[in-house]
DNA sequence: GGTCTGACTAGGT
DNA sequence: AACCTAGCCAGAC
């Protein structure tokens, strides 16, 4: 049984649609702890591709994060193309366009 | 419990 | 617009 942050955190990433996207503060923020951004990436680490879309969540300047590992940030930006969602020449969606925010 | 780390953010330069 | 810094939060040990 994973912590109930993570789980937390997991559930709301479950709902959001295709092609569109979620910031880490803006899940933290729905959790009720607008600074705990960074608890919501190591969710995402450790979410295990348990049927989690962990490729729908960036950081707030539309930006792909996972600085330190090196396989993944080219994984996330596939999976997001196949999803039609765009990308500009330094490598950023449009936050105005693909951000969503439930209900 | 205390301490450290990080898929973050906002604010100043 | 890009880079640096300090602050914050949940987890792991």
């Amino acid at each position: 049984m994973p912590p109930a942050y993570y789980s937390a955190v997991w559930d709301i990433v479950r709902q959001i649609p295709a092609g569109r996207v979620m910031a880490y503060g803006q899940i933290a923020t729905l959790l009720g702890t607008p600074r705990g951004a960074q608890g919501v990436g190591e969710a995402m680490f450790r979410s295990g591709d348990a049927d989690v879309p962990w490729h729908r969540v960036i950081n707030k300047k539309g930006e792909i994060s996972l600085g330190g590992h090196p396989d993944r940030p080219h994984i996330q930006r596939e999976l997001l193309e196949a999803e039609e969602v765009v990308f500009d020449a330094r490598g950023r969606i449009d936050l105005r366009v693909y951000l969503w925010w439930p209900g």
